[in-house]
DNA sequence: CTTCGACCCTTCAAGTAAATCGGTCGAAAA
DNA sequence: TTTTCGACCGATTTACTTGAAGGGTCGAAG
């Protein structure tokens, strides 16, 4: 890492991005290890070589440091959820691809967490907050989707009620479907054929 | 309530049910008001009138109590819910029914048990057992539904392996969508159509 | 601007004693 | 034989206290 030992003025931004990046890196680690309760803000400062209160000049709390951390796994699995979105030609490939990646994703995230996960199931407000700041994310990603496949003809002109209501059913139906496959990891075979299936069906329909 | 006096044999098993009923409505009404751990079996005992030891000649134990109880309002749901989808003239109508009965009736069986419901979030894996059976019953009014679309035509023929993946993807997606909805008592007007739109949706897909 | 040590105060952990409660058993009642 | 109950057991919970831990503040120092 560059270090600067001359004291001409650097941007300040700069410099106080690479601590806050420090102890960003620090405290990811030790959640990961250690869960959110068996971390203490001494630890993090030890392991930046700085002291406890000097955590109190780039975060105004625990949380919010906790806070940041989270919000940086979420940013890598939105980032890589819109990617393969992308990616994809049709939007019937994008919603499929959304919900695949997303449930991937998910679940490497979860392995890594195992700890904060089962904090989270004793907290539960906790994990309230959270998932509202996810949603948010997702639901831009679905809106995109649909006004893709619309814009394509690929899906039918929908009011933006019906569009509403429909990334509504989409989010929480998928947040149903993946903490059942999350759960029970069942063989992703199975899993990958039910996504698809879903995919198929949010386009085409079962009817006749 | 019909009592007997007469000392002629009755049937061991009318006199036995009985009691059994009536150990049921009293933990029914016990637990409701006061939740699972705050409920004592001498609660139970002293309410029908009778000693705790007792209890255990028709009930090998608490939790045997409890689920029979639950199974019950279990029940009621699910036979509200049959008798919806049964009146239901078309599929489409019959997966509608069958999302919106279940989702007023869950919603006025959590108000009654709210702190039964409390406990559940702490114990985690009570609920577990308690949602396979609800998943179960509920698996097969789904596989009912589809088999009549399939038979009238509304809905194109399905593989078994189809039927299998599309009523896990239906049952964990309607969780997760009762979940929300549930949890957040939104404008029912919003879920009403959310609900009849999921119905159409997964009859004729979004598709132009 | 940045760091830190000392400090405050709430919360948590550990320990312990008493009570509670689920569950068992054998005897008594019917 | 069927049904009830009181006495009892053992594990869990509760209540309480105490000491430590840890989140957060502040002013001084570099």
């Amino acid at each position: 890492m560059a270090r600067t030992t001359l004291s001409m003025p650097i941007s300040p931004q700069t410099k106080e991005d690479a601590i806050r990046e420090n102890v960003m890196r620090a405290a990811q680690h030790l959640f990961q290890q250690h869960g959110l309760n068996n971390v203490t803000l001494e630890d993090v400062a030890r392991a930046i070589g700085k002291g406890k209160s000097t955590l109190y000049y780039y975060y105004k709390s625990k949380e919010e440091i906790f806070m940041a951390v989270m919000d940086r796994e979420i940013s890598e699995v939105v980032t890589e959820v819109a990617l393969a979105v992308k990616r994809a030609g049709t939007a019937e490939e994008k919603l499929q691809a959304f919900c695949a990646t997303k449930l991937r994703a998910l679940r490497k995230k979860l392995a890594l967490y195992s700890l904060v996960c089962s904090e989270m199931f004793s907290n539960a407000e906790f994990g309230c907050t959270m998932r509202q700041r996810y949603l948010q994310r997702e639901s831009k990603l679905l809106k995109d989707i649909l006004a893709f496949g619309i814009e394509t003809g690929e899906i039918r002109t929908l009011s933006s009620q019906e569009q509403e209501a429909l990334v509504f059913i989409m989010l929480s139906g998928l947040n149903g479907l993946e903490l059942e496959m999350v759960h029970n990891s069942n063989s992703p075979s199975k899993q990958d054929f039910a996504i698809s299936m879903l995919a198929r069906v949010l386009i085409h329909g079962i009817g006749a």
